[in-house]
Order: C-alpha cells, then structure tokens, then sequence
DNA sequence: ACTTATGGTGGAAACGTTTCCAGTTTTTGG
DNA sequence: CCAAAAACTGGAAACGTTTCCACCATAAGT
C-alpha cells in the first residue's frame, strides 16, 4: 500500500502539503498541485481511512446490527436504511446477531471498536437496563424494535400489539371463533406483544384463550415449514378444529398456505389466514394473504433519520414517529363464516 | 472513550503492560494483571479497532459490494457470504452499489480505503480489465457473478446461458414454439448469457428467435410489477399470442403470475412460465414455479470460502469449484400442450 | 559468590494521517 | 522602494495502538 510519504517524495514536497491538496484544505501553489496530483495518479494512492479516522474525530460508517440477513424482511429493512445513510455520505457497518443475548453482545462490541458514527441495534436478547448502559457509550444510538427506557437516543417501534389485535379481531369480525396463533419464539421482542394482541381480540369477544392453540415456530422459512407441517398437524386433528390460524410473520403464512395445500385444505375455505408484515409476498402469493401492514422500508428510514440527525448531518430530516401504526391489509385468505 | 493509557494510569503500570494483558501476549505478573483488570473492568475500556489495525497489518473485516440489499435475492448470497465469515472471526463492511460503472467504482474506493483483509464484489457495470487492475491492489480479492481474466483472485460464477438454455429447452420439449422472454437490462452481467442461452435453445430446435418476444423488465420488483405489466400487455397482444415465458429470475415470474391472474390468463393452461434462481418463493407460490435452480447459497458460501482461504484463515475450507451448474426444478407453471 | 537464564517491566518507535505553528516567499498598497 | 499583508510551505505533535529493545530484578546453575 502506498501512502501519503511515498506521495511526498515523488512529488517532491512535504506530507503536509500532499494531505492540503487531497483534502483541499488550506493554501497550496498551482504547481505543488499539479505535482501532487500527478504523483497520486503515478502511485494509486487512496488514504488510509483508518488512520484518517484516528485523527479526525469520525469514521463514516454507521453501525447495524440486525438477527439475519438471509430473509426478506431483514433485507427490506436495510434496504430503507442504507438508502438514506448512504444518500448522506455515509456507510454501513453490518453485523448479525443470531438469537441470543451474548451473540449480541459479541456483536456491539465488535462494532463499537470500529468507532462508528453512530449505531442503528434491533436487540431482542438483551434487557433494557444493558441497552440503556451500553447506548451511553456511543453517541448517536438507535434502537430499532422496541421503546426502552432510558435510552440515549431514539427508538423506532411497531405497535404490534395492536396489530395483532387487529388481526385477530377481523378474524373474529368475519365470524371465526376457534382460532390459532403460529408465534415467533419468545425471545424475539414482537413476539409477546403479537401473542398478547392476539388475546385481547380473543377476551374481548369472550372467546376463551387456549394455550394449546398458540405454537411456536422459527423465525426462518427454512426450519419454519418443517415446524410449521408440524404445529398444523397437532392443530388440525382437535375436534372441533380451527377454522382461521394467526401467523406472526408473512413469511409462516406462506409456508403455511404451501402445506395446507399439500393436505387439500383450502384457503380460505377450509381455513383463513391472517399474516403479518405485509412483504411483497403477502401480494403475491394466490390467494392474496390478508396481513397487517408493518412498514418495514419506513421504520428502516426513520431510523437512518433518527442516527443521520443525531450526528448532524446536513441532509438530516425531520423528526420521524418513534412508534409506527399497523393497518389492516385485506386480500383473499380470509373467509367470511356463518 | 476511554484509552489504553487511561486504563495504564488508573492501575499504575506502563501502557506496554497493559497492551500485554489485554492481548495476552508477553509474560506479566499476576498481581499486574489484576490491578490491569479491575482497572478496564472499571473504566469500560475496550481497544480502539482503528489504531489497532494501523500498526498490526489486519483489520478483521471483509469488503462486501453488491447491488441492493432489499431483495431476496441479495439477501440469500448475503446469507452465505456472512455466516461463513463470521464463523471464522471476521465481519462484514457491506457496501451496495446500484447499477452504474461509476457507483461501483466508488463504492470499491470507500471499501479499499477501509483496509479490508478481503473483497468480496459483484460487478456489473465494471469493464474486466478494471475489475483485474482493481484486484491488483487488494490482495485476496473474489469477484462474483463472472469470470474475469487475469484477475488476482478467485472468481465464482454460474453457468447462465446453460441455466437459460434449460429453462427454454424444457419450455420446447413440453410443445411450446411461442416462447417470449422477460429480461433483465443489459448491464447485469446475467443478462446477455440467459438472453443467448434462450437463443440457443430457440435456433437449436428451429424456432426463429423473435426480438421483440425478448422485453427487458428492471430487476427491483417494485418497478418490475409495472414494467412486467406493460411488457405482458404488448406480448399478449401479438397474434397467434405466446403460449411461454422464460422470466430472467424468479422475482419476475411472480410478478408475470400475478398480473396472468388479474388478467384471468391461468397459468400453466394458457400461459406456461419457467423462473431462474429457485428462490424460496418459488416453492411458495401457486402453482410451484418450474425454474432453474442456482445454488446462491452455497455461492455465497463458496465466496467466502475463497476470500478466507487466500487469506490464511485457520478454518479454511476445500476448494470449492469456481463455476456452479444449474439444474432444472420442475413444479407447476409448464403445461405440455399439443 | 559469579555468571547465566528467566520473568517482568517501561520507554520509544512505528503505523498513516491531520493540523497547528512558525517560517519563508510573494503580493499588495502606499 | 518599504512595510505589511497574504499566500504558501514544512516540521512536528497528536490520534491509540503494538512491539522491539533495554533494563532490572530474581532465580537457577556452577
């Protein structure tokens, strides 16, 4: 690698010189400038980012750390984030943290090693009192999934309660009564709110919540259709059977529409289904999955924004919702009964 | 932030001592250690990754450049690149480049300048002589998606115009003479060998190929649902209308899917539709999308496997192969006719 | 008791930059 | 033509580390 000195020494001035013209900082004569940057172009140099960033208080990158990157939803979500990161001149540190805590923790501190300009977390293993503790030692902060206490800086959340309550309670409005829920596992932070929404709909209408109509499955489509054939196999052999399920995610809907029609079930004939997220696929799978819109693109925006204007960037936008409302989505999976 | 030398101070002992401890290089008293600990312990101290990198010659992170985040796709080979990485200690510097020569040149600068002890890129718009002078600079260097001559580096492919000459071989096979093609624009590497691929089939079997049977259609899906809309209305038009599609990926065949049904076209019975990568959503739709599977995953994985061999990695792996074959996926979007 | 290993320690150079400061040259205005 | 201002330049410190080297003890072998 070549650096600034060896600029220097071709071009003939000092060190100092060379960092003016390539920052364009500071007076430099005509001819040093032609010298340098001939010698630049001679040598290929780029400084070193690392050592720019030692000296000036900044590196340019932001810091993410999100579960997987492997799933549509993940992916949407950093699409929303890099697009407005990157439009202000900055880029992404991204790091995963497969589900636990002290994979999270691996995962911040690697990433708050590299001195980012800010941090953008979706924790789902981690207390609120640690992410309070650690959001005091990088400035700009953000948490993505879940208001916490305390924190120093800004959260963007989801109301999933009410959105599960939302879908749940159109599946009630259309008349079913024996009603499942797939869930996501109970670390996930959207998990126990989407369960207890789910509840409320249910208890409101004074439909009696069973336990055993509420299974857990992975939060990854691969493993999900293999726990999911399992979950709808103890789920359809109850008599009387149930007659609408409530996935927590778009992604367990489709996988559950895939194996109901691999047994000649019928969506929504034999069973509704109502999903959650509201991905691109919820439009195109047939039916068309009735779902409760997330806004996945939005949510990863508002947090960009949030981190982009803590650390003053110029094209900082205005202040976002810290907590986003869900809307119902209706399509062709939901079947009105009676 | 707090440094080394704070931590030195506090326990009374030399900077060197410290740096001893925390890397467990060099023999140190107990009693040092101690007092080293407890004083890190009580200050939070963890090493700035940035001087560190300056002076050892690795800076723990790979350079990764591709296209979009927000696509299933991108976040499948993602999947891959990252779970192999991390297992072996190092993290992703994920940077994307939209479709331009010059974004992706960019994007390469930013990633170098960060001293990456590997690159991972997935050039499009990038000319090979470029792309091989570039690898020159950063030793283990992988590029994506293409073979490219005399590049200081691994490559990992796809046979496209294989993969494409399968699709519309089977399309021929099942009777199908009107065959059209939705492609992808031309400055994605995959374009003009599924186009050609297509072609060969065509003129292999004695049809002749049709240009404006091949309409392009961008690849993002937002867009595609509009571009894929319009390029149907005009096939649809033409008489004797097409009685296939071979769509350039997936994405694209839902998409087609979906307006085939808002227009009461069925698929297989009036249209028959072959994909391109066996994404997760082929399998969930309905009917199961028929389409050429590229293994994406493991292509990812097959990156990383390179970049972490080149670079020494301890748990490096076998040589993986540096072209991957595709194999065609029959589900139930191809209907023999006649 | 006298050399020789050994364990422990701190000083200082180095990594590649930026930036302050002081110095030198050039320009400007009278 | 002279002083003052402005333009330009290079030296050196600083950023937070690691690591080489030298030093001092203490322990071991003759």
């Amino acid at each position: 690698m070549t650096s600034i000195k060896d600029v220097s020494r071709l071009a003939g001035v000092s060190i100092a010189t060379v960092s003016r013209v390539v920052n364009g900082s500071g007076p430099v004569s005509e001819r040093a400038v032609e010298k340098v940057e001939r010698a630049i172009e001679m040598l290929g140099y780029a400084p070193n980012a690392q050592a720019q960033s030692l000296i000036k208080k900044r590196s340019g990158c932001v810091g993410v750390m999100v579960h997987r990157l492997g799933n549509n939803y993940y992916a949407e979500l950093l699409n929303g984030i890099e697009a407005e990161i990157k439009a202000a001149g900055y880029h992404l540190l991204v790091s995963t943290s497969f589900f636990s805590a002290d994979a999270e923790r691996d995962c911040l501190r690697f990433l708050m090693q590299r001195q980012p300009d800010a941090m953008i977390v979706e924790p789902h293993g981690l207390a609120d009192h640690e992410i309070a503790e650690l959001s005091r030692r990088q400035s700009p902060f953000v948490v993505l999934g879940r208001q916490v206490d305390g924190v120093n800086g800004h959260c963007v959340s989801f109301a999933n309660e009410q959105g599960a309550y939302l879908a749940t309670r159109h599946l009630i409005e259309c008349g079913h009564r024996r009603i499942a829920h797939l869930a996501s596992p109970t670390i996930t932070t959207s998990s126990a709110p989407r369960r207890a929404g789910y509840r409320r709909a249910l208890e409101e209408a004074g439909i009696v919540y069973r336990p055993d109509w509420v299974v857990e499955a992975d939060f990854t489509e691969e493993a999900a259709y293999f726990i999911v054939d399992q979950a709808l196999e103890t789920l359809l052999a109850t008599e009387p059977g149930i007659t609408a399920l409530f996935t927590t995610n778009d992604n367990m809907a489709a996988a559950a529409m895939k194996i109901m029609r691999e047994r000649d079930i019928s969506v929504p004939e034999d069973i509704s289904i109502v999903g959650f997220d509201d991905l691109e696929i919820a439009s195109l799978l047939y039916p068309g999955l009735t779902t409760v819109r997330q806004p996945v693109l939005e949510m990863g925006q508002a947090a960009a924004h949030a981190a982009l204007r803590a650390m003053g960037a110029e094209r900082a936008p205005e202040q976002q919702p810290g907590q986003f409302e869900p809307r119902l989505i209706r399509r062709g999976t939901v079947k009105t009964i009676q």
